[in-house]
DNA sequence: GGTAATCTCGACATGAGGAGTCGAGAAACA
DNA sequence: TGTTTCTCGACTCCTCATGTCGAGATTACC
């Protein structure tokens, strides 16, 4: 349970940008519908995405989000990595900078935790969105086609309500 | 970052369990010293392994906590599952009660989720307290006796401050 | 030029949960 | 009886995740 809801709406978002067929830019409206996301935090996350430059964006009725880059260009552990930081699981196993065990003596756990995070990496930085396009059976387009978005006349804000709480 | 202070301090206690050689009950004040842990938080970890059969204690002068059972046959994932919940790193991929994606369409990540969850369950499921023994070179018999735990006469709580902040 | 649609940015409210402390009680031993 | 230890249940504090909102900037179109 370490994956936070933002990072998880963020990979949510790339996805549904990489399962679109056609070039034209999605809105944060029709992202959020996709992805089954608050609008409010995809205001946030988007402009994330695109100052890694992950994400394009343009501004003006027409404009919305589009990938920077092809889906085999972008790896999961990138995205990841931007909402959520380090992988490792305990600050004392970073790669960058790990911090030093408290407990001096031969903290051989330490060791596994490298391993743990050598093995999140490895599948994170291999699986690219084009891979994830890929598993899902394709594009969007013929489901977009079969399967009218509601694009309800009333659109105001907050068109998903929070989740429910699971005790 | 996701495993939880707690989790780290009982791994280390039940390593630090595993490491000691003579067959004498370690006290918690002693474990905390051990492992730089908070006394009061080991008041209540320890409770804790020894309600899932993990250590066992005896009350009284002469008391402390030991092992119930060889380091070979404690995994690290028992420990970590046990104070931590499950290893998934998304609620929609756990092995038991998996909540179903909020993206209907095909949500390939649930797959890489699960991916990771296997990875890292196989690192933690597979490496028992006698292999972090090993790993750290053998018991601590040798250690406690040139290095001399200072066993100050002003025995207090709380022993080792509260761990620095790291901004 | 005016207007509407859209992205952009920062501040904020809320709540949950992690982290650690403390006090009173029960059991063993001398 | 008294000391040492484990045991149990609050309880506080604080950080951070989550989500909302309002006001501004930019573009397209009439």
């Amino acid at each position: 349970m370490w994956i936070s809801r933002r990072t998880d709406y963020a990979t949510r978002a790339v996805l549904a940008l990489a399962l679109v067929t056609d070039e034209r830019p999605r809105k944060i409206h029709e992202i959020a519908e996709l992805t089954s996301t608050p609008e409010s935090v995809l205001e946030q996350l988007l402009p994330q995405l695109r100052g890694a430059g992950i994400v394009r964006s343009e501004r003006g009725p027409s404009g919305g989000y589009r990938l920077n880059h092809p889906p085999a260009e972008i790896t999961l552990g990138r995205v990841v990595r931007l909402i959520q930081g380090p992988l490792a699981p305990i600050s004392c196993a970073t790669r960058s900078s790990p911090e030093p065990c408290a407990m001096e003596l031969g903290c051989a756990l330490q060791q596994t935790w490298a391993e743990v995070r050598d093995a999140t990496i490895a599948i994170l930085d291999t699986t690219t969105f084009a891979d994830l396009v890929e598993r899902s059976g394709g594009r969007w387009s013929a489901i977009r086609d079969s399967v009218p978005v509601t694009i309800s006349g009333g659109a105001e804000r907050a068109v998903s309500g929070p989740a429910p709480k699971v005790p």
